[in-house]
DNA sequence: TCTGGGGTCCTAGGACCC
DNA sequence: TCTGGGGTCCTAGGACCC
């Protein structure tokens, strides 16, 4: 029988953020989304105070000025960075590894003896080097080990440990009566409400709910939900990240947007960020499609939302190629007259950069330009983003995200590094 | 005044093929 | 008048995850 744990970092985005900043310690931290927007991370500290997730900032911030929050704008080349140094000292204590998220992963654990000892030593070599606290949760499925990893968040007699073998069976399923449906891996809020009209309200609920039913009322993923929960082990430990189907890149912007070349601006900048994304898997793709819309929340507004697909003659990863397709989209899908909000571009039919089916007709491109990309990509690797882009990105920056409260990027850029 | 940005998988139904 | 059986592919929509 497999076993697996899963280790997450603790209110990851808030940890980031105090491991520079000592004087911060025991202190409400509270990180926001894109454009300053929502909450999206808040240490415990926070939680206590009340401040849920999700919610908008503007709703929260006499209460964040009350209690002295520190507030942060999320602060991408940060978290990334720590997040690579995470799964780096978590994958040492692993057989095998699956990055699941920016802050969770699974890893293997067959044949280890002591799990407790083991664990807590996981623990603490990721505070010790990384500087961020974790859990971890061990169980013979990955559902069971993400609820187990939700048990050691929970009851603090756990510190931050817990394996559902350390209980007897009587036991186990007396912990999981008290877990709500909704907590379980893969049981949203939908499915949550239909459950409980079936009379199934907690994860031990679920756990007895018979399969063939589950299946013929939701699909199979919740039935095989409930034989994860049973400890039939379903989904595999995927060591391999898969290549991405799909590349999206869009942003809201800070304020609203009317004219055709701000738009052209960002969607420029999108189109060159989603193919410098394809190009870091090797992959072409086929399609570029556009997407613009105006503020769903302005219902005083009138509301418009554009999405225009366009397919290229060859496959392609080249940012200018891709750029070209999506102001041809964008031209397409603009209507004057709104007040926009946000813009994006998708990329879609992604495949293998070495398999491309050429057209028997169009000129083929030239080959060159796949080394000019690569000489792209590595100045702006080695002198940070943004050294060399299009000039079509530049034309105009009234569509800039705000990003008020953003920490330095202590550990990716040299001009942010911290002084000691 | 202020409301994120990514992704995946499954199903149902229609078009179409032999 | 009667009108099969087996399949694939595509799309839209819905659900989930972080």
């Amino acid at each position: 029988m497999p076993l697996f744990a899963l280790v997450d970092g603790n209110s990851f985005y808030a940890s980031c953020e105090g491991v520079f900043r000592p004087d911060l310690i025991g202190k409400p931290i509270v990180v926001l989304s894109n454009n300053d927007g929502c909450v999206v991370a808040r240490s415990a500290e926070a939680k206590a105070l009340g401040i849920k997730g999700f919610v908008p900032f503007f709703e929260i911030r006499h209460l964040c000025q009350k209690h002295d929050v520190a507030v942060f704008s999320s602060n991408y080349a940060l978290y990334g960075d720590m997040s690579q140094r995470m799964m780096q000292v978590i994958g040492r204590w692993g057989i095998d590894q699956e990055v699941y998220s920016v802050d969770e992963s699974f890893i293997t654990l067959d044949g280890i003896p002591d799990l407790r000892e083991h664990a807590t030593r996981l623990r603490a070599d990721v505070l010790q080097r990384v500087g961020i606290p974790t859990c971890v949760g061990i169980g013979p499925s990955k559902t069971l080990a993400k609820l187990a990893n939700h048990v050691g968040k929970v009851y603090p007699r756990a510190q931050g440990v817990f394996a559902w073998h350390w209980l007897t069976p009587e036991w186990q399923d007396k912990l999981m009566a008290r877990i709500a449906v909704g907590e379980v891996w893969g049981i949203g809020r939908r499915i949550a409400e239909r459950l409980a009209a079936m009379g199934i309200h907690s994860a031990l609920d679920l756990k007895h709910a018979d399969p063939r039913d589950i299946k013929r009322q939701f699909n199979v993923v919740v039935e095989r939900t409930v034989a994860e929960l049973n400890g039939i082990s379903c989904l595999a430990l995927e060591d391999v990240a898969p290549a991405k189907q799909q590349i999206i890149a869009s942003r809201s912007f800070a304020e609203l947007v009317h004219d055709f070349d701000t738009l052209a601006s960002a969607i420029s900048h999108h189109a060159c960020r989603a193919a410098e994304k394809l190009r870091r898997q090797h992959s072409h793709a086929r399609l570029v499609a556009v997407s613009i819309r105006t503020n769903r929340f302005r219902q005083q507004d009138a509301q418009y939302a554009g999405w225009e697909v366009y397919p290229l003659i060859h496959p392609s990863s080249d940012s200018a190629t891709i750029t070209a397709a999506a102001l041809a989209g964008l031209r397409r899908v603009y209507r004057p007259g709104y007040s926009y909000k946000k813009a994006g571009v998708v990329l879609m039919e992604i495949g293998p950069a070495d398999r491309v089916q050429p057209d028997l007709f169009a000129p083929t491109p030239d080959p060159r330009r796949g080394r000019v990309m690569a000489v792209m990509d590595h100045i702006n690797r080695e002198y940070g983003r943004g050294t060399l882009r299009l000039a079509s990105e530049k034309l105009h920056s009234g569509w800039a995200m705000r990003q008020e409260k953003r920490s330095p990027r202590w550990t990716t850029c040299w001009r942010e590094l911290p002084v000691v």
